[in-house]
DNA sequence: GGCACTCATGCGCATCTGCGCATATGTCCA
DNA sequence: TGGACATATGCGCAGATGCGCATGAGTGCC
């Protein structure tokens, strides 16, 4: 099951992280390691993981290397998870009564 | 980034199939492990794991468990992802003239 | 060439995952 | 209650993953 390896791919906060800020425009390393508040050296390596799996793609410019979205429907898709977990979590405060454990988990999503 | 909670949880090639399998309509715990071809606990543990994370839900019948999906919306977020997955394999294919191995990529996905 | 800067890569380690296996729990029926 | 059946759980192990750290590789400027 390929579909597996971009899932897997995805299952990583800090490479959502990525995912969410190149969906506002391309972006290089060192200001993505900057705006994450991540080491220079663990984002290169998560793009690495993005870019082999397919779901960036970088180009060099002058001596920095800009990334972006290869295919913007990954967000789409993952902000159809946002929804699935919304509505999860909101269930989940109806049957339980946990309403502000819940909201709490919402905000922190 | 409770995002890639749900994420993770997707991001298995066995869970995949059970999704796959749930997509069709409820199902039970041992026709599932038949289906799939894999052993009863191996599935039992995978559904705890899809329990867990608020994707399946279980009712009982009898001395049978059914298992059926608790937001159809995954399956929809799935889609969206073979999309991006068949779209870079296509890409990839005219890009690099393997459009077989693309191809049969494609099939064994 | 030498140097500063930006990014990529290799390594070791702690942690997590998925699996097979044995076994516990729960349900039905005689 | 005892036994057969369906499912769940605990355990140990091999492989994968994420991280920090040091360092290598590519680029531009003097």
């Amino acid at each position: 099951m390929l579909q597996a390896e971009v899932l897997k791919t995805l299952a990583n906060p800090r490479r959502l992280e990525i995912i969410h800020r190149l969906a506002q425009g391309p972006c290089e390393v060192g200001r993505l390691a900057e705006e994450i508040g991540a080491s220079q050296p663990n984002i290169s390596q998560h793009l690495s993981v993005l870019r082999a799996a397919g779901i960036v793609d970088a180009e060099r410019d002058g001596r920095e290397v800009r990334y972006r979205l290869t295919d913007p429907d990954v967000v789409v898709a993952c902000s159809i998870m946002r929804g699935v977990l919304q509505r999860r979590l909101t269930r989940l405060g109806r049957l339980s009564h946990l309403d502000q454990a819940a909201a709490e988990l919402i905000e922190t999503q």
